[in-house]
DNA sequence: CTCTGGATTAGCT
DNA sequence: GCTAATCCAGAGC
């Protein structure tokens, strides 16, 4: 939970067929593990789910809807099960290979959305359990950006423990995505 | 083994 | 705002 905003303005970087594809955090999420019933966690080590119970620092990619991957920094203890869906990022180098990934040249849409980002970084089940400080793909601190408005809202998307407000983005930041949630949303 | 629904997106109305 | 696309993990039998 104290991870999640804490990741809001780092550098994601993915290094992909030599070129470093970067992009600024602007949207993350909390799940805390077995206790909260919209984690995947929350039914216990199965094998989908098992790099969320190791020792956080690793990445969690999951594919849903027959269509997408959402990637995830697992951030707990290991046997916590606790981690933070990266929702979306601001894009800011290896734009052509992203554009070319996702079918759109709008920066404000490559990575606007879990599934959209994962498309344009290349992120798939084979990063699963890959270490983030690692050189297919790490995460740092953004020494240029310190001064953001934190906004927070409920979670997209759930179907259980949905009125937690435990999404997190950076304030009317164009790469966040679109929802009605935004607007009830409120300074962290 | 079969069935169901999902931490989504794009495209159409 | 509504829904098809498209697959697989988890749950139930």
């Amino acid at each position: 939970m104290e991870v999640a905003p804490e990741l809001l303005g780092k550098i994601l970087v993915r290094n992909y067929k030599g070129i470093s594809l970067k992009g600024i955090i602007v949207e993350t999420e909390a799940y805390l593990g077995i206790n909260d019933p919209a984690s995947h966690s929350y039914v216990g080590w199965t094998e989908r789910n098992k790099q969320m119970f190791e020792e956080g620092g690793i990445a969690y990619v999951y594919f849903t809807y027959g269509n997408h991957y959402c990637f995830n920094v697992v951030t707990g203890k290991k046997g916590d099960g606790s981690a933070v869906l990266i929702r979306a990022v601001h894009p800011i180098r290896g734009l052509k290979i992203m554009i070319n990934n996702r079918d759109t040249n709008d920066i404000f849409n490559l990575a606007s959305g879990p599934g959209k980002l994962t498309k344009a970084f290349s992120i798939g089940k084979e990063l699963n359990g890959e270490s983030l400080s690692g050189r297919k793909i790490y995460i740092f601190n953004n020494p240029e950006i310190n001064r953001f408005e934190i906004f927070c809202s409920k979670r997209i998307g759930l179907s259980q423990n949905i009125d937690k407000p435990f999404r997190f983005f950076l304030k009317d930041n164009p790469c966040v995505t679109k929802h009605k949630f935004n607007k009830e949303s409120k300074p962290l």
